[in-house]
DNA sequence: AGAACTTTAAATGTCTGACAAATGGATTTT
DNA sequence: AAAATCCATTTGTCAGACATTTAAAGTTCT
């Protein structure tokens, strides 16, 4: 999974690897106990700094937790939505910023997963998603804010909108899809002018979910992806030939 | 990100953010050496084991390497798409695993997202996307082939049509969605009958994908997702009333 | 008998010090 | 000059110890 079966030395990602398995096959099950240090130590043939090692690889995939005193130790932990959303986040924000994915393949997938989601949440989206979202856009609206908080309250709003579809999963997914572009987005200067062009389709977003039209939500959408790719070339444009174009 | 940022003890969890919060902030950029154990241990105020424990961690999401000897130590890791795909693969399933999701609910998800990258891969897969999945659908017509083989057949085809899409980052959140329902598809035995419908359904994908029709890719998409659920709740219905078929 | 306090055992968290093994560079030998 | 050797650096592993936390068992007082 993590490169741990590696036979080399390195037995700490062995143990780890081979507690993983016992979790992820369903050998050990959800809240049980695992042996204490002392005895897994036993148990590998290692000591216990090496047993350590591997708990703590374990407990940083948030696999188990631990607890000190007696009738404490290492337990098989319930992985959560909340805990799979943070290594989802590091994980596709680093993927994004260390391999060169330009800003047109980043969004492109953002918007075509969100435009999966997007009948499912006009379907099924409940009257708090849509305050969140126009809460979002009113904030958007306001003059005085700043390029992070807007692209904050961007993240804000779009994950409402992947929220309204009522699918943890595809919540899950999206998090890791959304939040990951916003170090890409922040590198957008916006403009009042282009602000305003947002805010006007988040709207109009908002206006599509509230009367159920998932046509219409797809369209805008569409729309937005669009104004976005054009925004960032414009940037790219203006940064790369910084000379050429002010008389234009 | 991951609960490490606790104000109680555990300071390799301190310690891990910490680095991690460098690397993610890009004040420790890609390849760049950090400071050796002994180093870290001085600087953190700590002794090495914790700085180990701290290290394992952040080795346990990829986000460093280590290398023995002289010129060596942990150097920060370009996290690359096939390591990202395995860890994102463990996180999903466990989560659909240990979280109760029902199957309607992984299902839409998994389909949604694919059916999302569907007029991309139309519109870009190469021939050799297309020589994959039609390999792939004469395996699964094969009439010998396990359960298991069956299934993971079926995600090797899935992969091809999403990777026909060109986009690694799609590509890598959908691998999560295919390969996490695998253990349920597992749970699932197919029939010759129902087999044969799956098998008729890839080739109708093969042909949409092909032909560049999106349409129909995604039409064939839908029919193939109705047919899973369809396929899922009559086994679960056999399975939860199994005495009253057997008299009648 | 019951409640409040104390003791105790089990477990993780941390530290010290040591040795093994790998690795690249410097040094010596051929 | 090339090959072999030595050496310093760094991670990997081990052993043993102490600190801290925690829950349960034991004790004392009412």
């Amino acid at each position: 999974m993590d490169g741990a079966t590696e036979d080399k030395s390195d037995l700490s990602a062995k143990i780890a690897a081979d507690i993983r398995d016992s979790i992820v096959s369903g050998k050990l099950i959800v809240d049980e106990r695992l042996p204490s240090e002392a005895e897994l130590a036993e148990d590998f043939g290692v000591s216990r700094p090496t047993v350590r090692e591997a708990l703590k690889r374990l407990a940083a995939q948030s696999l188990i937790r631990t607890r000190r005193g007696a009738m404490g130790g290492a337990f098989v932990n319930r992985l959560s939505f909340e805990e799979a959303y943070g290594q989802q986040i590091t994980t596709s924000t680093l993927l994004l910023s260390m391999n060169e994915v330009d800003f047109e393949t980043a969004c492109e997938a953002r918007f075509a997963l969100e435009r999966a989601c997007a009948p499912l949440s006009a379907q099924r989206r409940s009257a708090d998603h849509l305050a969140t979202m126009r809460a979002e856009v009113h904030r958007q609206s306001q003059p005085g804010l700043s390029d992070e908080s807007f692209c904050a309250s961007d993240v804000a709003f779009h994950r409402a909108l992947v929220d309204g579809a009522g699918n943890p999963v595809l919540s899950y997914q999206l998090a890791g899809a959304v939040e990951a572009m916003q170090p890409l987005m922040n590198m957008i200067t916006f403009t009042a002018r282009s602000r305003e062009v947002i805010v006007a389709l988040h709207a109009g977003l908002a206006d599509a979910l509230e009367a159920r039209d998932g046509a219409g939500v797809d369209g805008r959408l569409i729309e937005l992806a669009d104004y976005t790719v054009a925004l960032y070339n414009r940037l790219r444009q203006a940064r790369h030939a910084p000379k050429a174009a002010p008389e234009a």
